[in-house]
DNA sequence: CAAAAATTTTAGCCCAATCTAAAAATTAGT
DNA sequence: ACTAATTTTTAGATTGGGCTAAAATTTTTG
């Protein structure tokens, strides 16, 4: 099956839409993910079904067939390996990643895939703390609770984060926060719900309600 | 100035007749080059000379612009520095680079280039000995001859090949040869120009006038 | 130098991926 | 349960990059 990169994205898409909602993802919401037209989605979801890459009924939103999921699967493979190696190799900084892999990601050669796995000593997470699926598709799975739901007094590690964009993730660098800091919980305020956290055991500050949401941790 | 992959192609193929035909690319060649219709051909030259990226005269050849010639050279430049990491990171032999390289040269980043330069430490030539551009496009010069010109009794030692086929590159593999291989010429056979060759001072082979040609190497 | 051969361009077509505007189907509100 | 709002699809157009067949131009050759 040779797919476009076009097509790669609308798979991928399809395929974060199911996981994030928790069901079959509507043609306007992948429009908004994509940013097309909504009649461009239409357009796409006859050519992916056609190709038995998606479940489609007119009206009714889309999943993906197991052999699409497979497409995504090594897809979301390749783009996460790739910002393995623009953050450890080439020290691009996890906000920077991203974008460079988004073009990498199509390159299409299992030869390269799995010899840039090899080099990097089969990572299993990416820089933002996502699983990498292995040749297989497997992901590795591992506990974690997002920060906010952490209990003063514990004491946590920062494992990934939810949240990728850019300035957001340049708030964190502003911290001096990166996966593997420390956090211990001073205190919930539940006024706000924001929490008062001993950064790195060395710092305190105020961390809101939507950043403890993003930030995903494990007790240590 | 944004490109797309076919335009960049394109600008490649016409840097390439010029500097081995030494003169303007015409339009049949170039058809041959990218594998389309001569018609095909026709079109592009168009609209890459709408952007001001080749001289073109119906009829006449076409030439790069100024513009047009350094698009095309840092193109061969983000070619040759991922031939490179293929060849010594991911440890791919010198005929599989060629075709991945193809697309991943056309990844946009002057940042991934340039920080790749560095990774792989400035490498000023790629896996079959051909030079890479530094980021200004100037090309390291070298002295070098083919292989067919050297005398019997002279010693040299392999810096790159003039072919790039893969066929090509598996019959030196068979032969062990590789960069850095030195070579004694013991005797030139007149009626056919082929050459009995002594390979790193413990075989000898024949090898023909057109391997000969082929072969890039300097004294020792 | 004129006719034949080769090259190049034009004309008209196709496909993937996009768009806008309008029509159809679904969902929500009273 | 209608009607109104929202979502989705259809219709028709566009753009980049291709194609073939035919016309135009240049080059070669007798
Ligand atoms: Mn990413
Ligand atoms: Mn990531
Ligand atoms: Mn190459
Ligand atoms: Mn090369």
């Amino acid at each position: 099956m040779h797919l476009s990169a076009t097509e790669e994205n609308y798979l991928k898409v399809i395929y974060k839409i199911a996981e994030r909602e928790k069901k079959s993802a509507s043609t306007n919401t992948i429009a908004k993910y994509i940013g097309t037209a909504p009649a461009s989605v239409t357009d796409m979801l006859k050519r992916l079904a056609s190709k038995q890459l998606i479940n489609y009924q007119k009206y009714r939103g889309v999943t993906l067939t197991t052999s699409g999921g497979k497409e995504a699967t090594q897809l979301i493979r390749r783009h996460r390996l790739w910002e393995v190696f623009l953050a450890t190799k080439l020290r691009f900084s996890w906000e920077a990643v991203h974008d460079i892999a988004e073009e990498l990601e199509h390159i299409k050669s299992d030869e390269l895939v799995n010899r840039l796995d090899a080099f990097l000593d089969y990572p299993k997470f990416d820089p933002h703390g996502d699983p990498i699926p292995n040749a297989q598709g497997k992901f590795t799975l591992r506990n974690q609770m997002a920060l906010i739901d952490a209990l003063p007094g514990n004491k946590v590690v920062l494992l990934g984060v939810r949240e990728h964009e850019t300035s957001f993730l340049e708030y964190l660098n502003g911290l001096n926060i990166s996966l593997g800091t420390e956090f211990t919980v001073k205190a919930f305020n539940h006024f706000d719900k924001s929490m008062n956290i001993l950064i790195d055991h060395n710092r305190e500050t105020l961390l809101s309600e939507k950043v403890c949401q993003i930030l995903l941790v494990k007790k240590i």
